[in-house]
DNA sequence: GTCTATAAGATGATAGAC
DNA sequence: GTCTATCATCTTATAGAC
């Protein structure tokens, strides 16, 4: 084992990775210049390019590791749990996000930048919200399996669907309005709704 | 009756008001420019200045007009529904503008871009997103009242926050993925949760 | 690898003719 | 009211020195 994760200082590349991330969270993706991530982190602008060639590269590197980071923490966040259990640790990591770093969904920002997002990232979003949906609705369904969750006649993927949009949407709207209720009010009402009935 | 909203040709700040609206709606507020406004409605870019000094000006006009306009289409449309049918037409007007137009809220793609929203419309969204859950919240008590709907230990006013929230975030989803289904299954499912055991 | 210098074009905005 | 002309600035991106 190297640890070359934990020992190795963060490489040039890694840290203009982590700025347009900042960047993109915060402005969208045709908000934020080379300029920008160059100042921010004490390089200029040009470097940047040795690394990512144009802009579109640098925005699709930065969701790809997005995606992928995210389903590593969640996957590991919610090794343990009970389904249900699971869609609360879910929840938690969107409300994170929010409140530890005031940062909304990466890739609910790119797609409201819908149209003006590079190529390849409209496809990494897609991914992205079909993954979860997928890793969401095998909870619901080993939750209504166990007997943990009454969905009445909605089927456990279209629960998902819902649970994941109001997450995002929650997240959009708390971020908004500056009030983290907002985002745990609807969360927790999203986690209350079919547990009305416990068995 | 002077019928001056029929009669009368659309004004050049009407029609600026309506590109720049369609713009946002898909571009965002910093990914459109006076020029392509100017060259979509077939005037120079200067000519917006006149009507609108700035582009926050702008932004902020079309926020105004959207916020209005919105209320005063769901108001009429759900006039004489009951409660829950009110809930299905307001779902269902998000959902035509995700078919017919291809557009997402304004407000929803305006705070999607956070930060780099001109000053004023920050407050206008936070506004537009209270009233519509102010006016959802009196949807779902009437609906409680009446027996129409079984939240369970969900108050009405954490109901009404997901339902706009997971309807928000059902348009970036659906808008994203080009499947109307997903905006149809989250928004089904939001709508099929707590009417889950009729009475 | 990171820099300076710079190109080529877009941007918000203004001045002033008509 | 709408135009032409123009400005200062910012944008992505390249060439080439170190």
């Amino acid at each position: 084992m190297t640890h070359a994760s934990v020992e190795s200082p963060l490489s040039t590349r890694d840290v203009i990775l982590d700025s347009a991330q900042d960047f993109i969270q915060s402005f969208g993706y045709v908000g934020f210049s080379y300029r920008d991530v160059a100042a921010a982190i004490g390089i200029r602008a040009p470097t940047i390019h040795y690394y990512f060639p144009t802009k579109a590269d640098l925005g699709r590197a930065v969701a790809e590791r997005y995606g992928a980071r995210f389903r590593a923490v969640r996957d590991e966040a919610c090794a343990a749990a009970s389904p249900t259990k699971a869609l609360e640790i879910y929840a938690q990591l969107f409300r994170e996000s929010l409140a530890n770093r005031d940062r909304v969904c990466l890739f609910g920002m790119l797609m409201a930048g819908g149209k003006g997002a590079p190529d390849g990232v409209q496809e990494a979003a897609i991914a992205f919200f079909d993954e979860n949906i997928d890793w969401l609705a095998a909870r619901f369904d080993e939750a209504r399996a166990a007997r943990d969750a009454d969905l009445g006649s909605v089927p456990p993927r279209h629960a998902a669907k819902m649970f994941f949009a109001g997450l995002e949407g929650a997240m959009v709207v708390a971020n908004a309005s500056r009030r983290l209720a907002d985002f745990d009010d609807a969360a927790g009402a999203l986690l209350g709704m079919w547990k009305r009935a416990p068995l």
